[in-house]
DNA sequence: AGCACGCCGACT
DNA sequence: GTCGGCGTGCTC
C-alpha cells in the first residue's frame, strides 16, 4: 500500500499538492510538520502537511518528497483550521496565509546557484561575450545566484547563457537550500580534560609562571567554577579576570582550555523587580466584574472606557486570572513601537511570562518566540504583539485582548491575506473557546453596532483614573480669526496665548497636524505646474531636511528644482503645510523653547520613537509636534495643552469612514491632555466650527456620533449594514484596465445589480507605472456571504479565461478599511 | 510565484 | 536573418 501526503505550499495557489512517501515516512509524519518538496522543474519549497492518506492521485504521478524538516508538528490543528477560515473569508490562497503565518525562517527555499565545473580548461574563444563575463566573474567568486547574474549581465533572460555554459561543461547548476534559522551560540570554556587531577593542575600553573595574564585567567576560571557550578562563558571569564578574549584564545590554542558552544535564547529580558499587587479603584472594580459577568454569557466583550480610565489595570487583572488557569493570553496592539509604555507595564507585572512579537524582530528572534508558544513554555504565557501574532501556535488560549480595537492598522492591506486581526481574533477565540476583549475609548462603529445588536457584550467605563477631569475642549474658528487678522501663520491668537500660558507654568504642549493631504508640494507661481512623479499619478512632495522632492508611493526622488520644469520660471512656492512647517513657525514664535517633532521622517530607525518619547518625558522638549503617532497610548503626565492645528483636512477626506476616523483621532489626541490632577485643555482649530463631528468631539458624545453615523451608513448602504468587497484591477496597460474593469463590472452587475459600484479610478490611478481601477461590491446583511463569494469566484474564472485580460492582476479586499 | 515554451519586433 | 521581449500555461 502506497502512502501520500497533501502539502500546503507558500505560494498563491488554490490547491494542496500531493506527494508520495514511503511507509516508514508515513508512519513518522504528522499533519503540521514541514517537508521540503520539489515543485516545478527545479525548485524546492517548504510545505506544511495538511493530510496523510493512501489515495493515489489518478491523473498524475505524485513526486516523492525531498526531505522531512521536523520531528514534531510546528503547526497545530487549530492553526490549520484558522488558516482555512482566513483563506476563504478573505478570498486568498491558503499558501498566502501560510506565508504570513509562520516566521520566514521556517520556510527554507532552494535557490539556483551557478558554480564553475571542477577542472576547467576552456577555449575562451568558444564563449560569447556574456558567457565570458559570467565565467570571469565565477573565477572571482565561487558561486553566483540567478539574481546576481541578472545584475552582472544587465539583462532579464540569463538562463540561455547559463544553459549554454552548462552544455559546454564550463559551469554546473546546483540547488542550494538555505536553512535560515541559526540558533544563537554562546561561547563557553572549560579546562581541557587532560588537566584533570591535582598533579596535572600544578604542573599547568608552573608552566604558566612566565605568562602571568594567562595564569590569572586559569585561576579565575577555577574560582568561578567553584562558585557557580554552571558553565562559564568566555565573555564572563574575560570580564572577571580583567583580560581580553585574546588571552583566552591563546590558552585555547595551547589546549589548556577547551571551547564549547551552547544554544541560548536570543530574546531575553533583563531581570526586573516585579511590581506589587494592582489595586483597582471602585469604578475599575465594578467594570472588572461586569466584564467577567459578560464573559459568562458571551465570549466577546467590548470595553468602552474613556482615555486614561485605567483599562490596562483591568486587562492585567483578567490576564492574571486566565494564566492562573494555565492558559495562554494574546494581547493585540496596533503598533509595538508606540506602546513601549504598555509593554513595560505588563512586563513589570508578569515578568518573564510576557513575550513580545512584532515585525522589527529578526527572523531568528521570531522563531524563538514561535517555539516558546508552541511548547506552551512558561516564558510565553502572555504574548503581546501586532496583528500577525494571531497566527502564533497557541496551545490553550484563554483570552485575547485587542487594545485600541478601532485602529485601522489591524487590517492588513498588502500583501494577501488582507485580514483584519480584530475580526479574525473573534474567530480565533471561537476555535479556542477563549474569550475576546475589545478595548478602546472610541469604538469602531462596527464593534459598537455588534454590541448594540447583542453579538458582543458592552461594558462602559467613563471615569478617568484618579477622578481626573476630562479635558476641556474648545473650538477655535480660524475662518473668523483670518478675517480679523488674528492668525500668525497657522497659529490663532488663542492657541498662541494658551501655549505661552502653559509653557510659563512649566507644563508641556502637544500639537497635532495630520499629514495626509497636507504634505507640502512645489508649485510654480507663473504656470501653476508642480513636479510630478514619473511613475505614479501624484505630485512629488517637498522634504526640507534634505532638499529633495520625493514620491510617497514609489520612493522616486530628485533634487529640489530652482526653476519650474515646465515654463522655466524661477518663482516657485511650497504649497500645503506639514509638521515641518508647524515646527518652523513654532521656532519663530517661541524661540526660547525646545521643540520636538514626531512623524515618519524623525522616527525612522529602530529606536526613533523611543528617543523622542523619552526626551519628551524627561521634559527636554517643551512642545511636541506630530502626526497620528501621537494618538497611540502614550501617557505623558505633564501635558496640559493639546492643539489640533486643522480639523478640516481630516473631515474632508473622501471616505465613508472619514467622520468616524476624525472623531476617533481627535478624541484620542485630546486624551493626551491633563492626565494628572489639573484639567487639561484641547484647542481645535477649524474652518467649520459647527461641523457635527467637531461638536461631538467637544462634548465627548460618542453615542450621538454613533447614531448619526450609523443612520448615514444605513442610508448609503455602507458597513455595518452592508459588507464591502473591493476588487482592484492592476495593469501596465491603461486601456486594458479599462476594458477589463468594464467587463468585470458588467458581469458582477448581472449577479448583484445595483450593489456593484464602479468601476472607478482611485485617487491615485497610477502607481509604479501600473494603472488601477476599483469595483466595489456591497453585500446586504440578508445575502449569504459564502454564496456571494462563490458567484464572484465564478465570474473571476470566466474573466481570467478571456485572452487579453489574463495579464490584469486582481486584488480582492474583503472588508476594506 | 517561478519557470519553460512559443510567438513577434529591433538589431547584425 | 537572430536575439530578446513578454504573453500563456503548468506546477503534485
Amino acid at each position: 500500500m502506497s502512502h501520500f501526503i497533501n502539502v500546503i505550499l507558500p505560494l498563491p495557489l488554490e490547491k494542496h499538492f500531493t506527494y508520495s512517501v514511503s511507509p516508514a515516512e508515513a508512519d513518522f509524519l504528522q499533519v503540521g510538520m514541514r517537508v521540503a518538496v520539489p515543485f516545478g522543474k527545479s525548485k524546492i519549497y517548504t510545505g506544511i502537511i495538511s493530510k496523510i492518506h493512501q489515495q493515489a492521485p489518478e491523473i498524475y504521478e505524485a513526486k516523492p518528497i525531498e526531505q522531512i524538516l521536523d520531528e514534531k508538528p510546528i503547526v497545530t490543528a487549530t492553526q490549520l483550521k484558522f488558516w482555512e477560515w482566513i483563506a476563504s473569508y478573505y478570498m486568498c490562497a491558503e499558501g498566502e496565509v501560510l506565508r504570513a503565518a509562520i516566521p520566514s525562517a521556517f520556510l527554507l527555499e532552494s535557490e539556483t546557484v551557478v558554480q564553475l565545473y571542477k577542472k576547467i580548461e576552456i577555449e575562451e574563444r568558444a564563449l560569447t561575450d556574456d558567457e565570458f563575463l559570467l565565467f570571469e566573474a565565477l573565477q572571482r567568486q565561487s558561486s553566483m545566484k540567478i539574481q546576481e547574474i541578472i545584475q552582472l549581465l544587465d539583462k532579464k533572460t540569463v538562463l540561455p547563457v547559463i544553459n549554454s555554459l552548462v552544455e559546454k561543461r564550463v559551469v554546473v547548476v546546483n540547488q542550494e537550500i538555505y536553512e535560515q534559522y541559526k540558533p544563537k551560540l554562546e561561547r563557553y570554556v572549560q579546562l581541557h580534560s587532560s588537566y584533570s587531577g591535582e598533579a596535572r593542575m600544578h604542573e599547568l600553573l608552573d608552566n604558566l609562571d612566565r605568562a602571568p595574564r594567562q595564569r590569572e585567567v586559569v585561576l579565575t576560571l577555577f574560582s568561578l567554577s567553584a562558585r557557580t557550578k554552571k558553565p562559564i562563558k568566555v565573555s564572563e571569564l574575560a570580564k572577571e579576570a580583567k583580560t581580553t578574549t585574546a588571552t583566552i584564545k591563546s590558552l585555547i590554542d595551547k589546549n589548556v582550555l577547551e571551547e564549547f558552544h551552547l544554544q541560548t535564547q536570543r530574546v531575553q529580558y533583563e531581570e526586573r523587580k516585579l511590581a506589587g499587587e494592582i489595586e483597582l479603584n471602585e469604578f475599575q472594580e465594578q467594570t472588572f466584574s461586569e466584564v467577567e459577568q459578560a464573559f459568562e454569557s458571551e465570549s466577546v466583550c467590548l470595553l468602552h472606557g474613556v482615555t486614561s480610565s485605567g483599562k490596562t489595570e483591568i486587562y492585567i487583572k483578567l490576564i492574571e486570572k486566565v494564566i492562573a488557569e494555565g492558559k495562554q493570553v494574546l494581547f493585540l496592539l496596533p503598533e509595538i513601537a508606540l506602546t513601549a509604555q504598555l509593554i513595560s507595564r505588563l512586563q513589570n507585572y508578569f515578568g518573564e511570562q510576557v513575550m513580545v512579537y512584532h515585525s522589527k524582530y529578526s527572523v531568528n528572534e521570531r522563531v524563538e518566540v514561535y517555539q516558546n508558544i508552541l511548547n506552551n513554555s512558561e516564558k510565553a504565557k502572555i504574548v503581546v504583539g501586532v496583528r500577525s501574532s494571531i497566527f502564533l501556535p497557541f496551545q490553550k488560549l484563554g483570552l485575547i485582548v485587542v487594545d485600541e480595537e478601532h485602529e485601522s492598522t489591524f487590517k492588513q492591506y498588502d500583501p494577501a491575506p488582507r485580514y483584519n486581526a480584530r475580526d479574525a481574533s473573534v474567530v480565533l477565540g471561537n476555535l479556542h473557546s477563549s474569550n475576546v476583549l475589545l478595548g478602546t475609548a472610541t469604538p469602531a462603529i462596527e464593534s459598537y453596532f455588534n454590541a448594540e445588536h447583542h453579538k458582543y457584550k458592552l461594558v462602559n467605563l467613563n471615569r478617568r483614573f484618579g477622578n481626573v477631569l476630562l479635558p476641556k475642549i474648545e473650538v477655535v474658528d480660524i475662518k473668523e480669526k483670518h478675517r480679523k487678522k488674528r492668525m500668525m501663520g497657522h497659529f490663532s491668537d488663542r492657541l498662541q496665548e494658551e501655549i505661552t500660558e502653559t509653557l510659563k507654568n512649566g507644563e508641556q504642549v502637544i500639537l497635532f497636524q495630520n499629514r495626509r493631504g497636507f504634505s507640502p508640494i512645489l508649485e510654480c507661481n507663473t504656470c501653476g505646474h508642480s513636479p510630478q512623479c514619473p511613475n505614479c499619478d501624484v505630485s512629488l512632495t517637498f522634504h526640507n531636511h534634505n532638499n529633495q522632492l520625493r514620491c510617497h508611493y514609489c520612493g522616486y526622488h530628485m533634487a529640489l528644482q530652482k526653476k519650474c520644469m515646465k515654463c522655466g520660471s524661477p518663482e516657485l512656492t511650497t504649497k500645503g503645510f506639514g509638521t515641518e512647517q508647524v515646527e518652523t513657525e513654532l521656532k519663530a514664535l517661541f524661540p526660547e523653547h525646545k521643540i520636538g517633532r514626531m512623524d515618519l521622517d524623525t522616527t525612522r530607525g529602530k529606536h526613533g520613537y523611543e528617543k523622542i518619547i523619552a526626551a519628551f518625558e524627561a521634559k527636554e522638549i517643551d512642545i511636541l509636534v506630530g502626526t497620528q503617532m501621537l494618538t497611540k497610548g502614550l501617557d505623558f503626565r505633564n501635558v496640559r495643552l493639546v492643539g489640533i492645528m486643522n480639523a478640516d483636512t481630516l473631515l474632508n477626506f473622501p471616505d465613508f469612514r472619514a467622520h468616524e476616523r476624525s472623531f476617533q483621532l481627535m478624541l484620542q489626541v485630546a486624551g493626551r491632555a491633563g492626565r494628572t490632577k489639573e484639567q487639561g485643555l484641547v484647542l481645535i482649530q477649524t474652518y467649520n466650527p459647527h461641523h457635527r463631528i467637531v461638536q461631538q468631539v467637544s462634548t465627548n458624545s460618542y453615542v450621538e456620533m454613533y447614531e448619526e453615523q450609523t443612520e448615514e451608513r444605513r442610508q448609503y448602504k455602507y458597513p455595518p449594514y452592508y459588507r464591502l468587497i473591493r476588487i482592484t484591477l492592476k495593469s501596465r496597460d491603461y486601456s486594458r484596465v479599462n476594458e477589463g474593469a468594464d467587463w468585470l463590472a458588467k458581469g458582477l452587475k448581472q449577479a448583484f445589480q445595483e450593489n456593484v459600484l464602479g468601476p472607478e479610478f482611485p485617487p491615485v490611478a497610477r502607481i509604479r507605472n501600473e494603472y488601477y481601477k476599483n469595483i466595489l461590491i456591497k453585500i446586504p446583511q440578508k445575502q449569504s456571504i459564502s454564496k456571494t463569494k462563490k458567484v464572484m469566484e465564478r465570474i473571476f474564472t470566466s474573466f481570467k479565461a478571456i485572452g487579453g485580460f489574463r495579464s490584469i492582476k486582481l486584488v480582492i479586499n474583503v472588508d476594506p478599511y
